[in-house]
DNA sequence: AAAGTGAACAACCGCAAAAGT
DNA sequence: AACTTTTGCGGTTGTTCACTT
């Protein structure tokens, strides 16, 4: 329990990675996965922590995230889950894909924290400062994560009447959330949250979710108390009910992978989270979107089970099987992207690797163009390193060293 | 030009819980 | 069932850089 016995092993660098350091646990995840964390920096090479690894990847070095400045939705959309979620900035971040926790923990502290207290909200209550009687920095009721059944407690909106914030947004959002209506969604995404959230808060009892984001509604979803990933169905349901009915061919394969043994512990990158505009974006069927996720989880599970023999070498296993690359989500990422406005600089990772920068909102040819990449044996499309690698002055410093660890790879 | 300041970002720490033995 | 190991999360601190004085 508590600190991983790793750290208190000797000689463990700590402080900023340096390039080489990127370089090793980069080209070990490419190659392997990472496996069991813990055996990740023996087997990289790496003088650190399992956990400095885990962080270093997750935070910086996976490959779908979306790197640059927040955009106005974006933060929007934060200030608003916070509202309901509190801190839970895990949670926040599976809503916004490419984002992670700890960027969007320090985007609140360092920025949004400010500007609410300049429009007169208190951060911590989302209610005006006026009401909050000088309790600026005082943990707001949703925050108390000791209470007991926390589940139904946070998701309780600071004012303490979610049903004043849920009913009058049901109904058009009821056809978003089934996907009979696609034209809606720009303008409404942030209620389609509190929605989902309220939908969850609703419906949570029967689920006995394990966190807040396990509300999600069977609805329109494939989910079955009686199927095989019942052994944690609102884990399983959460990581995937997005995806699940976005795409019939999706759910199949979700549901073939799903239904191999142990899809247990949370493994699994939330970043697979989708807007609600790509998850409707998608109901126009992308063919070939294949879900790594849950084919992720599996194999996750039959390494970790593994665990303290270390990471066999899986030469046959692709990048995908190696579970390390999601690019098929991107597809409805983008496009959500668009739909919120998203801005020239947020480009992502899977863009850069497949040479396919789109300059349009032109999904098709740019699902052609990831399909095309994800079949040709869902091998890491290094050939089109080399056009996005040429202008790395486009995107800052950090991109030069990872293109670099790319280009030897 | 140098020092001070604050914002933004990166990383660490401690804890809780899940998973494994 | 008890204990250990591993993972994930949230709070906090440290570092870097741009801007101001």
């Amino acid at each position: 329990m508590g600190r991983h016995s790793c750290c208190y092993k000797q000689k463990l660098r700590k402080g900023l990675w340096s390039p080489e350091e990127d370089e090793k646990l980069l080209k070990h995840i490419t190659k392997y996965g990472h496996g069991c964390w813990s055996s990740v920096p023996k087997l990289a090479g790496l003088q650190r922590c399992g956990k400095s690894c885990r962080l270093r990847w997750i935070n910086y070095l996976r490959p779908d995230l979306k790197r640059g400045s927040f955009s106005q939705q974006e933060e929007d959309l934060i200030i608003e889950l916070h509202a309901v979620l509190g801190n839970r900035w895990s949670q926040i971040a599976a809503q916004l894909p490419g984002r992670t926790d700890n960027e969007i923990k320090n985007l609140w502290n360092s920025c949004i924290k400010k500007k609410l207290r300049q429009r007169g909200i208190d951060p911590n209550t989302h209610k005006p400062l006026s009401e909050t009687e000088g309790g600026e920095d005082k943990v707001p009721a949703n925050e108390d994560k000791t209470a007991g059944s926390s589940e139904l407690k946070l998701l309780a909106p600071p004012s303490g009447n979610l049903n004043s914030v849920v009913p009058e947004l049901a109904p058009p959002l009821m056809s978003m959330v089934d996907g009979s209506n696609s034209e809606n969604l720009v303008a409404s995404t942030k209620d389609f949250f509190l929605y989902r959230f309220a939908a969850g808060h609703e419906s949570s009892s029967g689920c006995q979710p394990t966190n807040s984001m396990d509300y999600l509604p069977p609805r329109n979803s494939v989910y079955s108390p009686s199927s095989s990933m019942d052994q944690n169905p609102p884990l399983w349901f959460n990581q995937n009910a997005r995806l699940l009915d976005m795409n019939p061919e999706l759910t199949c394969n979700m549901m073939m992978s799903a239904a191999l043994p142990s899809v247990s512990r949370s493994t699994v990158s939330t970043s697979m989270g989708l807007k609600p505009t790509a998850r409707m974006a998608a109901d126009n069927s992308l063919p070939g979107f294949h879900c790594l996720e849950a084919g992720n989880s599996s194999n996750n599970s039959a390494s970790s089970g593994n665990s303290g023999g270390g990471i066999e070498p899986q030469s046959n296993n692709s990048i995908y099987e190696s579970s390390i690359f999601q690019w098929p989500e991107l597809v409805p990422n983008r496009q959500a992207e668009i739909q919120l406005g998203g801005e020239p600089e947020d480009l992502k990772w899977s863009e850069y690797l497949n040479g396919t920068i789109p300059l349009s909102a032109d999904i098709q040819n740019q699902t052609q163009l990831l399909n095309g990449a994800v079949k040709e044996e869902n091998q890491f499309p290094i050939d089109g390193l080399s056009s996005w690698l040429q202008p790395p002055e486009l995107f800052g410093k950090d991109f030069q060293r990872i293109s670099t660890v790319f280009k030897q790879i």
